[in-house]
RNA sequence: UCCCGGGUAGCUCAGCCGGCAGAGCAGGUGGCUGUUAACCACCCUGUCGGGGGUUCGAAUCCCUCCCCGGGAGCCA
């Protein structure tokens, strides 16, 4: 079917021609002598307005309800009515797919929380239209950024035998038809769904120097947050020859370049977002996108928050985590913007991270903005096979499960690092949706996973 | 998993110190209008989350289970 999409007709500098579109009504506003029909067709936020002279038309006109998918042809025209610069003229309309009165959405605003029970229809709204559409643009920004700066896409397995990257609990894996299953494991030992492309990205990080990856990664944890999905999207680039500051300086390039891509292609998308759902959305990413990022270490965050005077439910101390409550102050008090804190105690960090000289930190680094906390996470690894071996023993973990891990640190090994970002967080910061469960078209968290 | 707050019409919510279940929106009908969250009039809409208990009487009080939201933990 021939049409024109409306995001290429409204972007016209004047009126004039014949066009055809083809979507779905938002609104329509009968008369006697004139209809008027909002048609989206989700290339862009904004209606097209079609009006018709009732008269023209056949019965299936006023057949034409919210939700009904149509079809309208005439000119384009500038209207006269206020709100829109122009219209179609109809000389054509097709209702396509009737919506009948139990049409579930409604022209006015819902909550978030009912549009989740309908995920299947709420990519029709103005937001989830926007927040998919600003989702798609960041991910193509994720791979243009990497083939700028040379970096390789490769594709991580999915299911995974090694149970021992130590991220999160995984989901298992296993034949439930044909001839396979009645055998206790499908792969010859337990299978899983990955919780990280990381080990296996450094394998080949190990060959061809600058890669990253960028796929479904899940984790079986009963988290029930505004910021934890089941099912999430992660982007894992992996550097030879690299250390944590190219580390950090990497993950800051990054997210700039994600940000100024989505202002640039998205900007009434966002300006949308920055009206209805967060006040300060473009302001707040056109800061960062233009000024750097704050740095500090771990042990210096710890003394930032311990004389501060804050009156923290959990006094900060060293060696223990940073709690939700000071990575948010952290990001939104202290430096107000996004903040690299460096350099963990050992014992509360992953046992691949590079150990410091003091022998008691780890060359990692957590990027924290504000309303999300935890973005990227990421460190230099380690790349000493002694001290790597030495690390897993520490912490009760045979090394032979590790043998092929262990391989690239005993055959030419050299200093990396990477990090991983959660592109669902990132797609909540930058909209300022509130929960992570709006940043993805069908969330899949603990008790849900339908559509 | 833990701590709070919720669950009443299709949606958003009021009613909650016990006494006839309501409003706005949506939907239907009619009217009116180059309208734009259109407007006006009328009409329709209920397992008050499920189960149990107290009571003459429970949406309202008690117990329990389920579900949702916020926060915490785990993490990205």
């Amino acid at each position: 079917m021939k049409r024109n999409r409306i995001r290429d007709i409204l972007s016209q500098t004047q009126a004039g021609g014949i066009v055809t579109v083809a979507g779905w009504a938002r609104t329509v506003r009968s008369g006697k002598g004139v209809t008027f029909i909002e048609i989206n067709d989700g290339s862009c936020l904004a209606n097209i307005q079609a009006v018709a002279e009732t008269a023209a038309h056949d019965a299936s006109l006023g057949k034409i309800s919210t939700g009904a998918s149509l079809r309208v042809s005439g000119r384009l025209v500038d209207s006269p009515g206020a709100g829109q610069r122009f219209e179609i003229a109809a000389d054509e309309i097709a209702l396509i797919g009737a919506a009948p009165p139990d049409y579930p959405l409604q022209k006015k605003r819902h909550s978030f929380e009912f549009l989740r029970e309908i995920a299947h229809l709420r990519p029709r709204t103005n937001t989830f239209g926007a927040v998919l559409r600003v989702r798609s643009a960041m991910a193509q920004a994720v791979h243009e950024f990497f083939r700028n700066h040379g970096f390789l896409y490769i594709h991580t397995p999915i299911i995974t035998t090694s149970d021992c990257e130590g991220a999160g609990e995984m989901f298992s894996v296993s034949a439930s038809g044909g001839e396979a299953a009645g055998t206790a494991h499908f792969f010859g030992k337990p299978a899983g769904l990955t919780v990280s492309g990381q080990l296996e990205a450094e394998l080949v990080c190990m060959a061809l120097g600058d890669v990253y990856t960028f796929g479904p990664t899940f984790r079986a944890e009963n988290s029930n947050t505004s910021r934890h999905l089941s099912e999430f999207w992660m982007v894992e680039p992996e550097m030879a020859f690299a250390g944590l500051d190219e580390d950090a300086r990497l993950a800051e390039d990054f997210l700039k370049h994600l940000f100024r891509a989505v202002l640039a292609e998205c900007p009434e998308d966002m300006a949308f977002f920055d009206k209805w759902v967060f006040n300060g959305a473009i302001e707040r990413l056109e800061k960062i996108a233009s000024s750097g990022f704050s740095r500090v270490t771990y042990t210096e965050a710890v003394g930032l928050l311990e004389k501060s005077g804050e009156k923290f439910e959990f006094a900060p101390a060293w060696g223990a985590d940073l709690q939700s409550e000071h990575e948010r102050y952290l990001a939104e008090r202290v430096f107000g913007g996004p903040v690299i804190v460096t350099d963990y105690p050992k014992d509360i960090k992953a046992f691949y991270m590079k150990l410091n000289d003091d022998g008691r930190t780890v060359r990692a680094m957590d990027v924290l903005v504000p309303g999300v906390g935890e973005i990227i996470g990421g460190s230099q690894r380690e790349d000493d096979l002694e001290k790597l071996e030495g690390r897993l023993r520490s912490i009760g973990l045979d090394t032979a499960p590790y043998w092929w891990y262990l391989d690239t640190r005993r055959y030419g090994s050299a200093p990396h690092a990477g990090f991983g970002l959660g592109f669902e967080r990132a797609v909540q910061f930058v909209t300022g949706m509130q929960n992570i469960r709006d940043t993805i078209p069908f969330p899949r968290v603990p008790r849900h996973a339908d559509f």
